[in-house]
DNA sequence: AAGTGGTCTAGACCACCGT
DNA sequence: CGGTGGTCTAGACCACTTC
């Protein structure tokens, strides 16, 4: 083997390799000079054109198609994707990390705590009618003493064996179950809804306020773990996302 | 150079290489093997475990970095990337294209349609007071003849030169757009809403009505391009999104 | 100084698409 | 069949962190 491959070792660029092509690539595609549909050079061109080895090459393209820009398709060549669609993302902290963050100071009440048999809309979401009992809670998150988001949580018990007991004035179920068990998948459902004079005296806002209802169901690879419904009302409300349009640059 | 390297070419697995270390690290974790923050064997370990190339390793590790499992740091190691934000995406299409993709028929009615001087409000979400004269349309769009959406766009006429003449019943501004100057950046913020008499009439909705309200700013390299606000309220109001725990397995 | 990840290379074989 | 992307290797050099 040579002591010196060409590339990096010796008069190597600033920048890498990899993304220089990268910007490159972005650069064409951005200007609008490649539009949607349109098929880029093959790897071996770029690999003439900027003179580095394949593997980089092939690399950079790998990443921009991951990333959305390109669409590889083997044996044919690779395209400039179709940005037809973008993605808007939500990071959603933790209730409490949310709250602090914000420097605000969070307290929680919880209002009900219980293992019982869920009603059947619930049992539905679980996937199955034949659910045993479920644990289920109601909490309100307070911000500096102001009510700010209301919580109603069924969960599999099996995922929080210890759920009746801990303290949940410190930690939110999500970050309890985060710990036990990372890395889940779910579904999200957002609306504008009116809700019951129990809940706009529980959140402390003026009959009639709109509220943002944000419903979601979490599962693994076991099945449904927890469904959740969250209300938001007044101010601080809002959610606040990232529009990433088949990209980040 | 040999001609047959020992990897793939010969005795070959029915899967990748990369894949089975990839599955192997993502067992461990999921199963809980390596908890948050864990520090995982190095590359040089991996590839004596597995006997494949760092290369392959590496690039498998990188993978599950880029997609949130792990936390990659130079020179130290690489360890369990801590899940406690999650992130949920809202695929946004075209309202023209989300109506029917849903099996209904989009019209759309131009209410308003001007290059004017913007309020100060508008001026100010374009960045500078000194914003000169800008494109607005109002648009209610319909669902089956049910108003679905309402839209109010501010937007850069530089970016949509003909925009007082194009068709916009077939269309919609954000799609023109993406046609002329795909690959940007925004934000969005979403909250719920009391709307005024004229914009419940608008959306033939009862008084009183709850509505999902979107903000929504883009920009690109130059500047701010488009500033909207959309209005839903009714049923077919919801956001629907899919949540992704740092990962979509 | 030893170990870690980050990058790049030159070559090889493969499955697949197109003609 | 020639070209495309997909994968893997063995080796090399680098910047960085850690001890």
């Amino acid at each position: 083997m040579k002591l010196l491959p060409t590339g990096k070792g010796a008069g190597a660029k600033p920048q890498g390799l990899r993304d220089r092509v990268a910007a490159y690539v972005i650069e064409k595609i951005t200007t609008g000079e490649w539009a949607t549909g349109y098929r880029i050079p093959s790897e071996n061109e770029l690999v003439a054109t900027f003179g580095v080895s394949r593997m980089t090459v092939h690399h950079a393209l790998r990443d921009l198609a991951s990333q959305g820009f390109l669409a590889r398709r083997s044996g044919s060549g690779t395209y400039v994707a179709e940005p037809s669609a973008y993605i808007a993302e939500y990071a959603h902290l933790d209730v409490i990390r949310e709250i602090e963050d914000r420097g605000g100071v969070h307290r929680a009440d919880v209002l009900t705590r219980e293992i019982v048999q869920p009603p059947s809309p619930i049992a539905t979401a679980f996937g199955a009618a034949d659910t045993g009992p479920l644990f289920h809670a109601v909490i309100v998150h307070f911000e500096d003493e102001i009510p700010f988001e209301l919580e109603d949580r069924w969960m599999d018990p099996v995922f929080i064996p210890d759920g009746m007991a801990i303290d949940l004035s410190h930690q939110t179920l999500f970050s309890r179950l985060m710990r036990i068990r990372p890395y889940r998948q779910g579904s999200e459902q957002v609306r504008a809804v009116s809700i019951s004079a129990r809940e706009e005296q529980l959140l402390a806002v003026p009959s009639g306020t709109p509220a943002l209802e944000v419903l979601r169901k979490t599962w693994s690879a076991a099945g449904v773990v927890t469904v959740a419904r969250m209300l938001r009302a007044g101010l601080n409300g809002a959610m606040n996302g990232c529009i990433r349009a088949s990209s980040d640059f």
